[in-house]
DNA sequence: GCAACTCCCCAATTATTGGA
DNA sequence: TCCAATAATTGGGGAGTTGC
């Protein structure tokens, strides 16, 4: 399919000043018009069957030349190659030293098999032996190897010199490798063959990619990224009308070569022109392929969109083929198989076991939890820097003690018992949670356990379910600007203390309004969640190292922290929680075509069932999903465990209510009898009983005018 | 009054990414 | 290849509100 061109050609498109650019379907070169399109066809018989396309209609704006490009490492590799071959005593090396006998130019043979020299001392032995057994001078034979000057290795040019002096550069200044665009979803990937065999190993070109080796793999890859390169220019220069690669590479001394549509540096054009076989390095295939993926793309996108009715994500899913769960796309069911594989590839938990876990779910004994507890003590207290534990250490663990469970569960099991640690914390010393660490520490804290909503959710048993395949598509990169300003803008939550609230829906889109980006509110909102995160896990560290040396000044003084210091310490997470203004949005339409009507004996039976939830106080948690399942299992009922959970709660709303007005016109009644004997009766009989206790001070927009007028 | 809804919070978890 | 950081998702749960 390559086709080469006369110059005549490459100075006519230059040249045309046409308004309708055409370009071959078969080599993708560009001409100003049909006539020369049509001579460029007759010239080359592999493009005289395919058809021409038409670009853009604004020539004279664009040098078609601006949106192709080469890539810096092929530059290197070229570079690389040519020094092979190119020799530096050979006739094309820039620098030419005359080799005048036999026996100096084997000698200086002899020298150059063996570069580069390891060191500057071993360089001039033998760069000396050679000065002494021939007429060379010493400058001669320095200027055939140059010398690095840090690190006194010689080299075989110039050009393997100047690669080499790259990696004595200073950090900032060192070359950073770009990013690459892939050619299937135009994302921009540091690494881009890892991307494609992990998202798109199911294309052709990644297939055989796999499968290749050495040189062939090498091609494969080559041409991959240069057709992501190609669809993203082609992209960009079909929407902004502009040529790409200026932007993309702007302030580079780049030279457009039109034999190979490629760029090189204007010092190494010369060389790369004696070398240009005038060989396309452009997918043939490369519009029709926009094409493909453009509709992929579209398709993606209106899934994206119809994404919140998470009834249609159902219907496409893929199933792992270990253990059968299913997974919303291709790659992510390839990433969760790889929770089966331990790191030599086997099935994890069989390498060295007989057994495997019927369940997937490993059940914890007491003995292993101890195992667990005492190998990763550090971890789980926090006393570590480190979150986790590296894989290693937990297969190495996993292995001596012959645990059948997957090295991710140990490691599950340790955020887990950590998370337990610190909720422990949290209760025992509410105002000083970053004092456990270490038993020092845990002895000076106050064994009091206050039994608060905070506390009742610690009693939570959470699901052992995990998220089904996340729809990474659409992940956000967010930017260091917009970063930047979502952190000044969110300031006061993101530095507010745990229990203040996130900002509104509303606030995030009066935010969007005044600075538009290219993401929902939603995103928005989950990066003010991560930066929080971030901040306190930060702000968490920093306790840590103060109060580590805290202990360090204490011991060293022989005394111990005066209150003052302990009071620095965080506020009361519950108290804080306090602080929450809840939402006053309204729903929008509620639907009650499908309204239950629950009879009275399903109503007793669930009053019954669950009567230990509905006479709970205030602040303990309502029956699980598991649990209501199971009762739906015992006693078939034509509804959902979701309404049937909304029963439960209104059931609850009600016997408060009930148990509000009880206390109420129970304290009336008190009040009539106080009034009547002449007494008065204090602030706390005002109040409803023991439901006050149990709301724990929560603030809350009480219709308290239209109660006590009921 | 009741069932259902929206909005929000939270902790856990997973997937992805980039640096070393 | 490992690992930490980051972004996203999930399920459980609570409060307030709506409309039949």
């Amino acid at each position: 399919m390559n086709c080469t061109r006369s110059k005549r050609d490459d100075s006519r498109m230059s040249d045309s000043n046409s308004s309708v650019i055409l370009q071959c379907m078969s080599c993708l070169h560009v001409f100003g018009s049909a006539l020369s399109l049509a001579e460029h066809k007759r010239q080359s018989q592999d493009c005289q069957t395919e058809e021409e396309a038409v670009l853009c209609g604004e020539a004279e704006k664009v040098e078609w030349a601006d949106i192709k490009c080469e890539i810096k490492e092929e530059e290197e590799e070229e570079i690389a190659e040519e020094e092979k071959e190119d020799f530096c005593c050979c006739e094309k090396s820039p620098v030419k030293v005359p080799v005048k006998t036999t026996a100096q130019s084997e000698a200086l043979q002899l020298l150059k098999t063996d570069l580069p020299h390891p060191n500057r001392e071993e360089r001039e032995a033998r760069v000396n032996d050679i000065v002494q057994s021939t007429d060379l001078t010493n400058d001669q034979v320095n200027e055939h190897f140059p010398l690095c000057s840090v690190g006194g290795k010689s080299f075989k040019g110039k050009e393997a010199l100047k690669i080499h002096e790259k990696t004595h550069l200073p950090k900032d200044s060192e070359f950073k490798k770009p990013k690459r665009p892939c050619p299937y979803c135009r994302v921009k990937q540091t690494k881009l063959m890892r991307h494609l065999l992990q998202k798109h190993y199911d294309e052709d070109d990644v297939i055989a990619l796999k499968a290749a080796n050495g040189t062939e793999k090498k091609a494969i890859s080559r041409a991959i990224r240069k057709r992501g390169i190609f669809l993203e220019n082609q992209r960009q220069y079909l929407e902004a009308k502009e040529p790409v690669y200026q932007a993309m590479r702007r302030g580079k001394d780049k030279k457009y070569c039109p034999g190979c549509d490629g760029f090189y540096n204007r010092s190494s054009f010369g060389r790369h022109e004696v070398k240009c076989k005038g060989i396309t390095s452009l997918d043939p295939s490369a519009l029709k392929i926009t094409q493909k993926y453009q509709n992929q793309l579209k398709a993606k996108q209106a899934v994206s969109r119809s994404k919140k009715t998470r009834a249609n994500d159902k219907d496409c899913f893929y199933l792992c083929s270990v253990c059968g769960e299913s997974f919303k796309g291709t790659s992510a069911v390839k990433n969760h198989e790889k929770t089966h594989l331990s790191g030599d590839g086997e099935e994890d938990g069989v390498d060295s076991l007989e057994e495997i876990p019927e369940e997937k779910r490993f059940q914890w004994s007491t003995a292993d939890t101890d195992l667990v507890l005492k190998e990763f003590e550090e971890y789980i207290t926090g006393a570590s820097e480190i979150c986790l534990p590296g894989k290693q250490d937990l297969l190495r663990f996993r292995q001596r003690h012959q645990l059948k469970c997957t090295w991710m569960q140990i490691r599950s099991k340790i955020m887990n018992e950590s998370s337990k640690t610190r909720r422990k914390s949290q209760i025992e010393c509410p105002n000083s949670s970053e004092m456990a660490i270490g038993k020092e520490s845990e002895s000076e804290m106050s064994s009091e356990i206050l039994i608060d909503e905070g506390a009742m959710k610690n009693r939570r048993v959470l699901s052992s379910k995990v998220p089904k395949g996340l729809n990474h598509s659409a992940r956000m990169k967010w930017s260091k600007e917009n970063t930047e300003l979502i952190c000044r803008e969110f300031e006061e939550y993101i530095t507010a203390p745990k229990g203040m609230r996130l900002p509104r829906k509303s606030e995030v889109i009066n935010f969007l309004q005044r600075y538009p980006m290219e993401c929902s509110h939603v995103q928005i909102r989950t990066k003010i969640m991560n930066e929080l995160k971030t901040a306190r896990m930060k702000a968490k560290r920093t306790s840590r190292i103060a109060n580590a040396q805290a202990r360090l000044v204490q011991r060293e003084e022989g005394g111990s922290l005066s209150e003052q210091d302990a009071s620095n310490l965080p506020n009361d997470e519950g108290a804080m929680k306090n602080r929450r203004v809840l939402s006053s949005k309204v729903p929008k339409g509620l639907n009650h075509s499908a309204r239950m009507k629950w009879s009275k004996e399903n109503t007793e039976l669930i009053c019954r069932e669950f009567e230990e939830y509905i006479t709970a106080p205030k602040g303990m948690r309502l029956p699980r999903k598991s649990e209501v399942i199971n009762f739906l299992q015992r006693h078939p009922m034509e509804c959902s465990h979701v309404q049937i959970r909304t029963k439960i709660m209104n059931e609850l709303k009600t016997a408060r209510m009930k148990a509000k007005g009880t206390s109420r016109s129970a304290n009336a009644q008190a009040r009539l009898v106080q009034r009547e004997e002449g007494g008065s009766l204090s602030e706390q009989d005002f109040l409803p009983g023991d439901i006050s206790s149990a709301e724990n001070g929560e603030v809350r927009k009480e219709k308290t005018s239209s109660a006590e007028s009921q």
